[in-house]
DNA sequence: CCAATAGATGAATTATAAATGCATCTTCAA
DNA sequence: TTGAAGATGCATTTATAATTCATCTATTGG
């Protein structure tokens, strides 16, 4: 409806960055399968920068989320039973979010006086109080489950075991 | 705590697009004093560009919030009385805010079957729904409505009252 | 009527940072 | 000891918010 001629800025999303560790998170999260889990695997999955998804994973590991293991072999797993991470916990890390507004970047002429600030930092309490309610295993519950468990299994499909040599 | 190499990406804020319009709002609700309000004055008054600020004006002006006149002695005004403006509808609007992810943007091999989009839409209701518990009137009462006063006087104080000649 | 003032509009440019790519190093197991 | 995997740092690309510039339109006062 707002119609005007250049376009509006529209920042307020996560980026893929936060995105693609939630897919990471539920793509680990499906455990019946036999050889381990590799960034290249998920890379491919989902059809992202493996550049991309190497730091995604390396900081979900420095905050204890995964346990990634190098060498033949190695890969990625989940660090904690699915029911230990809580959206809100896990968004908020990979978010880096603490306001909505920074009252001193250009710093206001109304700093310290503004009820503003206390709105807005109300507002996204109540966004991570939701999402604290959830943890990862409630997102791959059915049906995600069973979508996770197709691409897993398209994998070993498509891909052969461990190397066609 | 998170220590990584790199810097995180930290995306979801407000714009500066969306700040201004709230400021914007904010210091019209002063409305005891005689000439009109120019957005080069509030340019000045929060030390910011002109030029962008003149698109937010235009923005909000479209959406039937501000009452604009061009001319000598024009200037802006809000439209409607301050506990019209719920703080969620403006922020919405002026943020473009739709989906936190896009499912679909680079296509999503879960799209469809996936329970974070729901749990990540639940959380931003709960954002709006906070944030349209508030109005404009809300956040310019005291002490807030106090400083805009005093920003209002400082700048009848520093200029001429309409032209020095 | 004219000049000054104020917003309206569009194009071009700059700045910032997310995303991507590349090169190299380290670790581990077969 | 070789190959496979993640770790690390730097450079590049890309997207877009922010800024600037130029010009136009509307209104008022002299």
């Amino acid at each position: 409806m707002l119609r005007t001629v250049f376009t509006l800025p529209t920042v307020m999303q996560l980026t893929q960055f936060t995105d693609l560790g939630l897919r990471v998170l539920m793509y680990l999260s499906y455990q019946e399968r036999e050889q381990p889990v590799t960034i290249a695997e998920i890379a491919e999955r989902f059809a992202i920068s493996r550049n991309h998804l190497m730091k995604v994973v390396h900081a979900m590991a420095q905050q204890g989320w995964l346990a990634t293991t190098r060498g033949k072999g190695g890969g990625l797993a989940l660090a904690m039973p699915a029911d230990q991470y809580r959206l809100g916990q896990v968004i908020r890390q990979l978010e880096q979010i603490t306001v909505l507004i920074d009252c001193a970047q250009p710093p206001c002429a109304l700093r310290g006086q503004c009820r503003l600030k206390g709105v807005l930092d109300e507002a996204l309490a109540a966004f991570f109080t939701v999402l604290d309610r959830y943890t990862l295993a409630d997102v791959v519950a059915q049906p995600t489950g069973q979508a996770i468990a197709i691409l897993h299994r398209l994998g070993s499909a498509g891909l052969p075991p461990a190397g066609n040599s």
